[in-house]
RNA sequence: GCCCCUGUAGCUCAGUUGGCAGAGCAUAUCCAUGGUAAGGAUAAGGUCAACGGUUCGAUUCCGUUCGGGGGCUCCA
């Protein structure tokens, strides 16, 4: 029942969660910042308003709140806007600014609310939900808006330099389907210029980073429209990649008490109606194909086939906990709306596993399962890591005293380990609570990758059961993991975290060998077969190029290690170094260059 | 799916206010004796996403379809 690719992309919220409670109290001066800020976003979003009202005559106003790193507000427009008139409201907006116009809050009835905006309907039906004597309108220049506040005292406060409009977007009003798509223009805003300065910055960092532009430039995968969108082709590169991390996955799994299964493609529908997908996640599974007579389904999960082969054979208490593993590949439908390079695609790989336990073996499962994910995202390199912690919600199944000690579990486990965590009140999915980790990147966005979910859902569906000591049949807990998400998903963010430039063991090629001239091709190639019968990923750049061109080839392609070599290196069989950092380092025996290369893939080292 | 933007050579992009399509990189061939981020020349490469409409004529204008991008949670 994992829900792992469900999760928008990065642009989105980055800097904070769907977050209802926080555990950890701001310092009264954050706080204050923090409401210094949003009342500038919010002023700024007003001012938009006066300046598209000044504009377009006779646009609807939806709202206009702020947000993470800025604000937005929803209008209907008379007639459809482009981006090209964005500069003019911006403009105007300064306008207003430099007028130096005061914000008055004025509190008014519920009658007189709906007069003043008898011609406003978004108004009216926002007022609609509103309580009679609560009701409180701002006024600045010539524009009115309803509006709780609170707001800067005047545009003065404002700065002209520390907004920027962003884009236009269509936006469904209160995010409904159903209702009108009113046009959203979203904007940047700042407390200062510079502030403003460095998060375009972090923006072009990110651009810079685009996993699907690397992709692309390093050969590592591509998607086709004329095959189908949102399935991902692995290339050779990216292919030694997965290679690499796969194996490194069984080998951390078998070290960590796994086992490692295999289970089919397809299921007949009697398994996706025992589980209860048919029920409630039929709208993200494909249609069905005939087989003989039956109807077979694609999976979009990979748990009831765990299941079926824990009911193989009954169960001792002695045997469990079981921990089962399967590099699963499933296939979900995505709106194509949605599909985003290797991030939200329609068949991915999880790093799935099912670990079925007794009640009392809970809380140590789950804490060896935290430990576990932390110390792959030490390995990977990720080394901010915070929890997200997702309780019952209103509807949902199992019994109480089950989500109270899976939460107590999950709690303790998260407390051991020192992590930072949130908790997501009545966030978790029907079938039981969760604990899901986002890890930080290089550029700072988080992003959410490990999920740690109870399920009191399947192993009732299917009566899953053990022998306990007394000699009666119990209840196992089962919890679905997925440490590192899915390998497309987790590509996409190792590869931005990188920017390309991945740790010596997981690079598609590890050293390029560059003669100065082609004379030295011959020993060019007697290094790099040395290095690959040592089991290295080396290759000599032997192109009639000049060394000069094949650097910035090898360089470009972020190969960590290149070794050139021309009449001194070969008469005493060293290497010259150039390291993709731009480092040099020049005559280096063979041997110990190879050394080092090969330290660096065991260690798994994150230098060079 | 819906809103806005977008689709020209393998890649990155120009361009035609409607008149048989261009550059750089990559590729191929040739020349070039070269020490830490692009040596030079020549050639090959495109039904300008697909289909339909307007027009003497469409890659260019209009429509539809199929992709790609940004959004569609933030509640006055």
């Amino acid at each position: 029942m994992l829900q792992l690719h469900g999760i928008r992309p990065y642009m989105k919220n980055f800097m904070q969660g769907r977050i209802s409670w926080s555990f950890f109290i701001c310092s009264m001066i954050e706080r204050r910042a923090n409401m210094d800020i949003e009342k500038i976003r919010h002023s700024l979003a007003h001012v938009m308003a006066e300046a598209v009202q000044h504009l377009f005559p006779g646009v609807k106003f939806g709202i206009g709140p702020a947000i993470d790193d800025g604000f937005y507000y929803d209008f209907l427009f008379p007639q459809p806007i482009t981006n090209d008139d964005l500069s003019a409201i911006e403009k105007e907006m300064r306008r207003i600014i430099e007028k130096d116009q005061d914000f008055i809050r004025t509190e008014i009835s519920k009658q007189e609310a709906q007069e003043l905006f008898r011609d406003q309907p978004f108004k009216l039906e926002l007022i609609e939900g509103l309580e009679e004597g609560k009701i409180s309108i701002y006024k600045q220049g010539d524009f009115v808006d309803l509006c709780r506040g609170p707001h800067v005292e005047s545009t003065k406060e404002l700065k002209p330099s520390a907004f920027k409009l962003k884009t236009i977007a269509g936006a469904y009003w209160r995010g409904d389907e159903s209702k009108p798509m009113l046009t959203r223009i979203y904007a940047y805003a700042f407390e200062s210029k510079a502030k403003l300065e460095d998060y375009l910055h972090m923006l072009e960092e990110a651009e810079r980073r685009d996993h699907r532009k690397l992709g692309k430039e390093l050969d590592l995968f591509s998607t086709h429209e004329e095959a189908g969108p949102g399935l991902i082709y692995w290339h050779p590169k990216g292919g030694r990649f997965r290679v690499e991390l796969e194996n490194w996955w069984r080998d951390e799994h078998y070290k960590n008490g796994y086992e490692i299964l295999f289970t089919p493609h397809i299921g007949k529908s009697w398994l996706w109606e025992t589980s209860g997908h048919l029920g409630f996640y039929k709208a993200n599974m494909y249609a069905p194909m005939k087989i003989d007579e039956d109807e077979y389904f694609i999976k979009p999960m990979n748990c009831p086939f765990h299941i079926m082969i824990y009911k193989t054979s009954s169960h001792s208490y002695r045997d469990l906990p079981l921990r089962w593993a399967e590099l699963g590949t499933v296939y979900r439908y995505e709106r194509s709306g949605v599909l985003h390079g290797l991030m939200r695609v329609r068949g991915f790989t999880q790093d799935d596993a099912h670990i079925i336990c007794t009640p009392d073996q809970i809380e140590d499962e789950i804490l060896e399962v935290l430990r576990f994910s932390l110390s792959m995202w030490k390995t990977l390199g990720f080394k901010e890591i915070k929890a997200y912690l997702a309780t019952r919600p209103a509807d949902s199944v199992g019994e109480p005293e089950r989500w109270d000690q899976a939460l107590v579990s999950l709690k303790k486990a998260i407390d051991k380990e020192g992590l930072l965590y949130e908790i997501d009140e009545g966030g978790g999915a029907f079938y039981g609570p969760k604990i899901d980790l986002k890890v930080k990147d290089a550029i700072g966005r988080e992003w959410q990758m490990t999920t740690i979910q109870f399920d009191f859902n399947e192993p009732e569906r299917f009566d899953m059961v053990f022998i306990d000591k007394d000699g009666k049949q119990k209840r196992p807990y089962m919890v679905h993991r997925a440490l590192l998400g899915s390998l497309e998903r987790f590509f996409g963010v190792f590869i931005e975290h990188y920017a390309g430039a991945f740790p010596v063991w997981l690079m598609p090629d590890q050293v390029a060998v560059i003669p100065v001239a082609p004379s030295f091709d011959a020993y060019a190639k007697t290094v790099a077969k040395f290095l690959q019968e040592k089991g290295i990923r080396a290759k000599a750049m032997l192109s009639e190029e000049r060394m000069n061109a094949k650097i910035r080839d090898a360089q470009n392609q972020r190969i960590p290690y290149m070794a050139i070599v021309g009449q001194r290196e070969q008469e005493g069989s060293l290497v010259s170094l150039r390291l993709r950092t731009g480092d040099q380092e020049s005559g280096i025996p063979l041997e110990v260059f190879a050394a080092r290369v090969l330290e660096k893939i065991d260690m798994k080292s994150l230098d060079l």
